[in-house]
DNA sequence: AATGCTTTTATGTATGCACATAAAATTTTG
DNA sequence: CAAAATTTTATGTGCATACATAAAAGCATT
């Protein structure tokens, strides 16, 4: 048989993907190693180990070296999510993006804050709460705590205009960070604000920044009820 | 002045890493192209490319044929949730793993499911409900429809020891889908099941994937008051 | 049988080179 | 001068080769 070559790496990743598809190669099997995929596909190793590489990448094959390649078991379904700024993420939507300052105090926070952002327990923290609208409706409220240690420049801006979650992005950088998702019922302050039954459910991100081994910013957003966060799979 | 050499791609997306965040290379700032890189980090600019490409599909850089590459403007939050099997994400936090069959029968869907499943509205589709535990809390209703036409073997399986999470994941390929997570509130029927108060914030995700152009399952996940779903950045 | 040493082997990565390709920049043309 | 054709250029990819490295497998020693 004469099989028919793949020259191109994306081609290579289709085939194999094909395969693990048709259960040619079921779930937790090993899979010939590169050198021989090489062979078959006539291409050179380097382009089977890229396409491999980024089915790996993606959850569909595990690889550990000497052990070989084998079709992950249960394909972890990975999501990728792109949590972009929330002016642009109304805006994309085709909104109109308004956004409404609350409240802005330099105070010492409660100590579940000082202590998941390690400041010291008597630290004063910027604290800033806001609200995001799309179409001049509640969309999000913001309710931030950043480290003025770390963000000096944080101290001269008032937030009045500019959202702390656009500012930030350009203003402070991060090295990594920590990101939840859950459901919350409304406080009572909440609903309010919003303009909700209280209790409502509300979608809640939790994100918390670092910049090497310290804490830049905390903040909670809590999104308005309907709220959803997709992707694909 | 005589730079160290890079000799890795990792060592070169650090120090890459290391200007963006210093503010060497302020974003949305072109930077210098591969081939400068190259000699000046003294390595091969296929070690360059590959620890920009990294970069890029981390969303740090913004890359363009001929345009070159940037510092991406505003570093869009990727956030990779790992979804995994229910009984796994039980027993990778220590708890005991237990499940319950609440429902199975083969039934003409509501035209919602049908309309987003794309199947005819008077097909009839197996409607599989239950609840996972963990620890002997409810941990997750499932609320699942499934593709009969696309998964025959379905029929054979009466779902009263394995969960429909875990056996489609082993005998149901798909091509892609699609994810959406939100905050409901519970149902009265939800409420008793779970054994929380009626309109409890819920934690939900729905799962609808393909096989091709086909649907294979839809699902509703309604998790337990509390829970969070998290990830680093 | 448990322990430590050595070999084998599959993946991981670096390099130099070539050519492909998209898109900006420039020149030619109407 | 504007539109179309052409050139230039930075990234994207493929290939052959070489060496690095982790880990399994085999071997020997206790």
């Amino acid at each position: 048989m004469n099989a028919p070559t793949f020259r191109s790496w994306q081609s290579v990743q289709d085939e194999v993907l094909r395969r693990i598809h048709a259960r040619e190669w079921s779930p937790g099997e090993l899979i010939p190693n590169e050198a021989d995929l090489a062979v078959e596909f006539g291409c050179a190793r380097s382009t089977v180990n890229r396409a491999l590489r980024s089915l790996a990448e993606n959850g569909l094959l595990d690889r550990k070296r000497k052990a070989g390649t084998r079709v992950a078991a249960q394909p972890v379904a990975k999501a990728t999510l792109d949590i972009a700024v929330l002016r642009h993420e109304v805006e994309e939507h085709g909104g109109k993006y308004g956004y409404q300052l609350i409240a802005r105090d330099v105070v010492v926070p409660p100590l579940s804050v000082s202590g998941a952002m390690k400041t010291m327990a008597d630290e004063k923290l910027l604290h800033v709460r806001a609200l995001h609208l799309a179409d001049d409706e509640a969309y999000a409220i913001e309710d931030r705590w950043i480290n003025t240690r770390i963000v000096p420049a944080v101290s001269a801006e008032t937030f009045q205009s500019v959202s702390a979650n656009e500012w930030l992005m350009k203003h402070a950088p991060y090295t990594h960070g920590e990101i939840a998702f859950s459901a919350v019922q409304a406080s009572v302050d909440d609903a309010e604000i919003m303009g909700v039954a209280e209790n409502s459910a509300l979608f809640a991100i939790d994100r918390l920044t670092w910049d090497s081994e310290v804490s830049v910013t905390k903040v909670k957003l809590l999104f308005s009820p309907g709220y959803q966060l997709r992707t694909g799979l």
